[in-house]
DNA sequence: GGGATTTGACCTTA
DNA sequence: TAAGGTCAAATCCC
């Protein structure tokens, strides 16, 4: 159960200790500007958040909405592997959310990045993880120790597009109304770059509330309520990151880092060139689903970061 | 009829 | 060898 406040003191007391450490790695990062244009990005959004909190309170026991909160990183994890591979691969076993470690038989290498997202299930959005891409689910697996069946989708343009992004979406055990939706891969196709009709295949509701866990495909319109709907009740959960533990921050995670921010030197090119169009900068005309997720998202860079980088992030 | 989902079987990896 | 991930035939829905 989260703390019923979920932005509370302890919280507030959190986001700006957070802001204080992400000044400090800005001041170690000085000579990297990518590096410093993130954290810059980090430490507004982390102060802004704060304001935010004291200015309205909890009146609904879950934080602001973030549509419009200088956002730039999906809350999740990150996980790099191994370079140079467009399978789309599994990350490695990594520190949960409350600081346990994660088993996972997950394979090695390739990039991932994890989200928890909340659905509020009192307005019909009960199981849209819509997230802006068309997904098409293709498998759906019972996982060891998991409440809840494990749903597999993939780009709808997969085909078409040789879009290979996949995700995987898993209800949360302990809170039904929260998703963990593990990203994989890169989206080369075009379905947000243009902000016109989707093409086909021709999106279609979900079929019946069984698919709790299948995001609906829905025309660029539909779409763009869907979001408007899931901006206003979607909320990311940063509450029981590295909580308990304590051993995953909220917003950075490095392995090897003690105090500062340590990018290795093909790291930090390599992920701001290709995650600041998409995470940073509000340059499409359509919704940077990334930008709603939230204020105190972080990126925690979990797994092996000593090999160079040779990933296009296309999203 | 076409496209999406379901689900059991098969494949891959640790 | 077990578990996670993917395939593909069957089924469903518009």
């Amino acid at each position: 159960m989260d703390s019923a406040g979920g932005y509370d003191e302890k919280t507030l007391i959190h986001e700006l200790t957070q802001g204080l450490q992400m000044a400090e790695q800005l001041k170690v990062n000085l000579h990297s500007p990518e590096t410093s244009e993130f954290l810059i990005q980090k430490i507004l959004s982390i102060y802004d958040n704060a304001l935010f909190v004291l200015q309205c309170g909890d009146s609904a026991g879950q934080p602001p909405a973030p549509a419009l909160r200088a956002a730039s990183l999906p809350e999740s994890s990150i996980s790099f592997g191994s370079p140079g591979s467009d399978e789309f691969e599994f990350d490695q076993p990594f520190l949960g959310r409350k600081g346990e470690m994660v088993l996972s038989r997950k394979r090695k290498g390739s990039i991932t990045w994890e989200d928890e997202v909340r659905i509020c299930s009192d307005n019909g959005l009960e199981g849209n993880t819509d997230d802006g891409y068309n997904w098409r689910k293709y498998g759906q697996k019972e996982i060891q120790g998991a409440k809840f069946p494990r749903s597999y989708y993939r780009c709808s343009y997969r085909n078409s597009q040789k879009c290979f992004a996949t995700k995987q979406v898993q209800r949360k055990d302990e809170d039904p109304t929260r998703f963990d939706i593990v990203y994989k891969g890169k989206h080369t196709c075009n379905q947000r770059a243009s902000p016109s009709p989707s093409p086909s295949p021709s999106p279609r509701p979900p079929r019946s509330p069984s698919s709790l866990l299948s995001p609906s495909p829905s025309p660029s319109r539909e779409k763009h309520e869907t979001l408007s709907n899931l901006r206003a009740n979607l909320s990311v959960n940063t509450t029981d990151l590295g909580g308990e533990g304590g051993t995953v921050p909220s917003l950075f995670s490095f392995p090897s880092a003690s105090s500062g921010v340590h990018f290795p030197n093909t790291f930090d090119e390599e992920l701001f060139q290709v995650y600041s169009p998409t995470f940073i900068s509000p340059a499409t005309s359509e919704p940077n689903i990334f930008s709603e997720w939230g204020s105190s998202q972080s990126l925690d860079l979990l797994a092996d970061v000593d090999a160079d980088f040779e990933f296009n992030f296309l999203f």
